[in-house]
DNA sequence: GAACAGGCAACTC
DNA sequence: GAGTTGCCTGTT
C-alpha cells in the first residue's frame, strides 16, 4: 500500500497520540527512517510513519477519514494558548504539544474503556487484541492480518463461556450488558454524540459498570465531547501536586479535555526515567 | 501468599 | 457524603 503524506509533526506527533492511553490498537514497529506505528480503525488497517518532519500514512482508507480520525481539522493553537497561562499546565502543554484527540468508534471505545478499569494498558491491549481476533472481521494487509474491533450486535449475541478466553473477570457483564443496550437502541451512541456532553456522560452512567471516569473516557474518546475531563490517579496526582485545592478542571473549558491528555501524558512521562 | 491495579457499586456510618 | 469492601485476573 503506498503511503501517502499526511500531515506535519508540528501538528500531529503519533507517538504522543498513540501512547497517551486514549487508545489500544496501535503499536509502534521498527522503522529505518523514524518512528512507526501499525494497528487499524473500524475497517481500515494502517501504517503511520514519522520521518523528517512529516507524518505519512499507508492504508486503504482516503485521507479524509484520517484527517477526521486524529482530528486534524480542529485547530488546537487557540486551546494551548489559553492553557499555558496556567502554571504547571504551561509545561504540560509544551510537553505534549502534537496529542490528538482521536475520533474513534464510539462503540470500541465504550468497551475498551469498561474493559480498563483497574488494568493497566499492555493488559488492556491484550484483550481487545483477543477480543477482536475472536469476534472481528479478519483484514489481510501485506503486513498480515487484523481484525476489526467486534461489533455490538455480535458482542450482544456472546454468552459467559464466550467471553472467557479474554480473561476480562467481573467486566464481562459490563461489556454484554453495554453492547445489548447500544444493539438494541436504548443506548444510541449517534444521539449521545450529538447531544449536550454532560446528557452523553448521565446516559452512559446509568449502564452497569460505568462510573464517572469509564463514562468521561468513552465521552471524550468515542463521541468527541472534548470538556469531559477524566480523572484517573495520574490525573488526581496532578492536581493534588501542582494545582491549586480549590481549582475545577471545568474552568479549562471546552477543551478540558486537551488539557487533561497534556497532563496524563506530562506526569506519566516524567514518572518514568526512575522506575520504567 | 498477600497486596495491589488507570474502577464500580453496594454498603456502612 | 465520605469511607470501606468485594469483585476477576495478572503481576510483584
Amino acid at each position: 500500500m503506498e503511503k501517502q503524506l499526511l500531515t506535519t509533526t508540528e501538528f500531529l506527533d503519533i507517538k504522543k497520540t498513540f501512547d497517551c492511553g486514549q487508545c489500544f490498537r496501535w503499536n509502534e514497529i521498527p522503522d529505518e527512517n523514524g518512528i512507526a506505528y501499525s494497528g487499524i480503525a473500524s475497517n481500515y488497517p494502517a501504517v503511520f510513519t514519522q520521518e523528517s518532519g512529516n507524518i505519512y500514512v499507508a492504508s486503504g482508507a482516503p485521507l479524509s477519514f484520517w484527517r477526521n480520525y486524529l482530528d486534524l481539522d480542529t485547530d488546537y493553537r487557540e486551546a494551548d494558548r489559553r492553557f499555558s497561562e496556567i502554571p504547571w499546565l504551561d509545561k504540560c502543554v509544551n510537553y505534549g504539544r502534537g496529542i490528538r484527540i482521536l475520533n474513534q468508534d464510539p462503540w470500541e471505545a465504550l468497551c475498551s474503556f469498561i474493559i480498563s478499569q483497574c488494568n493497566n494498558i499492555s493488559r488492556i491491549k491484550g484483550i481487545v487484541e483477543k477480543f477482536s481476533s475472536l469476534y472481528g472481521n479478519p483484514v489481510e494487509t501485506d503486513s498480515g492480518i487484523f481484525y476489526t474491533f467486534p461489533s455490538a450486535s455480535v458482542t450482544a449475541s456472546l454468552n459467559k463461556s464466550d467471553l472467557a478466553p479474554l480473561r476480562c473477570g467481573y467486566r464481562a457483564p459490563y461489556i454484554t450488558a453495554a453492547a445489548k443496550a447500544v444493539k438494541s437502541g436504548e443506548t444510541d451512541l449517534d444521539y449521545l454524540k450529538a447531544c449536550p456532553f454532560s446528557e452523553a456522560k448521565e446516559s452512559l452512567k446509568k449502564l452497569p459498570g460505568i462510573g464517572e471516569k469509564v463514562a468521561n473516557c468513552a465521552v471524550l474518546f468515542g463521541l468527541h465531547h472534548m470538556e469531559a475531563f477524566p480523572v484517573d490517579v495520574w490525573i488526581k496526582r496532578a492536581l493534588s501536586e501542582h494545582f491549586p485545592k480549590d481549582f475545577d478542571p471545568a474552568s479549562l473549558g471546552n477543551m478540558a479535555g486537551l488539557a487533561q491528555q497534556y497532563m496524563f501524558y506530562c506526569e506519566r512521562e516524567s514518572s518514568k526515567g526512575g522506575s520504567e
